[in-house]
DNA sequence: AGGCGCTTGTGAACGGGTGCACAAATCGCG
DNA sequence: CGCGATTTGTGCACCCGTTCACAAGCGCCT
């Protein structure tokens, strides 16, 4: 408990590294969650294995990919190719998500990337605060994937004065004691923290003070926060350097001699 | 086998969206690596677990922190809080890299530091050739992190004929046509992907063909390389995706006012 | 020198996730 | 209408990783 997870870098898989503080899937407390669907397809919420909640955003890139060229269906032979799985596995993650697969056919594409972007929440687009518009920030807010996949950037923020009133894509810089106000007018539940380790911390607790219940963290520090709060973190340094270890091992292979 | 791992964004634990074909941590295959041990503490290549080696960076940041505020020794405790994890998992992670501590005190701060850098192969400085200067790359080629962390950006490529020549950090962008030549005259082993999806797997094949064998991919997509070639996963998208369904999942409870 | 408190190192139980292998179901064709 | 080919859905066994709990070791104080 009071893990934080790893980010995108990897998080080999699931593996990664892990910071502090919120809790992100471990407190799924045990709901059966299936006898809870209602309607047709739109309605429940099951109780997703984090594996399983990890590997829905690569399916569902996939499946838009597969779309998008024209195909109707797929095997889970086909799609688990697309993603970088094995088939049982994504025959068993789909399969939490109730039945969307016919036998002998393979599974719909189209209701499939409706149920997996109903079940991420991402039925309408979703507003996330940035805070810091650094080096990093400044390409995060440019970043065409967080508009293209279910977000928009609705408030930028930074510490720094001369910086604060910049217009980047359309939005200007407020400064960080703005966050309070502009958070809860938008209703902001998401923030990416791209500030310096030093200022982190503090900004987050004012994140999480105005509403903030999920932060994702690309400062190379541990977060502190309550249990509510889930915090997920993108080091890049950290993904080099377990490319590293791993460079290091072959090489020790080779000049060592050692069996392997 | 043949998993891509996620990165930094964390990977909920190990865990972590997957891609597909190089293995990362897979095939240690069966060393028992502690009898290989030399010298006092630097000659020799133990067969860490991969969920270990996913955290070992995370421990050294907060060594460094720990070192930088005068601290000589660390307990347990106190580098597991520092690094956010329990000290159980903290303790069985560094037992497997030798004894570096002492009962009834704590650890050594300063050789642990060694050892960790050693296991990690941060020795040395070592060279990182960065491919894609969009809006990304372009941040990441001017990240401090890399550079005080243990890597040195050592070429960047573009394909767009207007952006070489540019010049970024003191480095000049070349065209990715000139992979081949300077990534082998430069020894670069390791390289990050900051293209477009769409160019992603071509590069890729040219970064392999030249000698590269560790790819950090911040481009969306899936790649397909050899064995031996490791390949971790950074996805922006993907990240705020797994934080839109917890979010999600959390106003669920609230309006459906499930038990929970 | 001896004992006490503190901290590491680790054996063992536990839990989640993965992958195999097969039964169940559907389609198409003769 | 029935059969065979195909593909999903899943029970089961295995494995990696986590966590607990405690024995072993070290330093300090008396």
């Amino acid at each position: 408990m009071s893990q934080q997870r790893n980010g995108s870098t990897s998080g080999s898989n699931g593996s990664g590294p892990n910071g502090r503080a919120a809790v992100v899937g471990v407190s799924l407390n045990g709901d059966a969650g299936v006898e809870l669907k209602a309607g047709v397809s739109e309605s429940f919420f099951p109780d997703l294995p984090e594996a399983t909640v990890a590997r829905l955003p690569e399916y569902l890139r996939a499946l838009h990919h597969l779309a998008d060229t024209g195909h109707d269906t797929v095997s889970s032979e086909g799609l688990a190719n697309a993603a970088g799985v094995n088939s049982a596995k994504l025959r068993k993650d789909l399969s939490h998500l109730g039945s969307y697969g016919t036998r002998g056919v393979g599974y719909d594409i189209s209701p499939l990337i409706g149920q997996i972007e109903y079940i991420l929440g991402l039925t309408s687009r979703r507003a996330v605060a940035l805070v810091g518009v650094g080096n990093l920030g400044h390409a995060l807010a440019g970043y065409a994937g967080f508009t293209s996949r279910g977000f928009r950037i609705a408030a930028l923020f930074d510490a720094d004065p001369s910086r604060v009133g910049e217009r980047i894509n359309g939005l200007v810089v407020k400064h960080i004691n703005e966050i309070a106000v502009i958070v809860k007018a938008e209703s902001i539940s998401i923030a990416v923290l791209a500030t310096p380790a030093s200022a982190a911390q503090s900004v987050a607790d004012q994140l999480i003070n105005a509403g903030v219940t999920s932060i994702l963290n690309f400062a190379p520090c541990v977060l502190s926060v309550p249990d509510r709060v889930d915090v997920r973190k993108v080091d890049l340094a950290i993904e080099l350097q377990i490319l590293s270890f791993h460079e290091h091992r072959k090489s020790a292979r080779i000049n060592g001699g050692l069996r392997g």
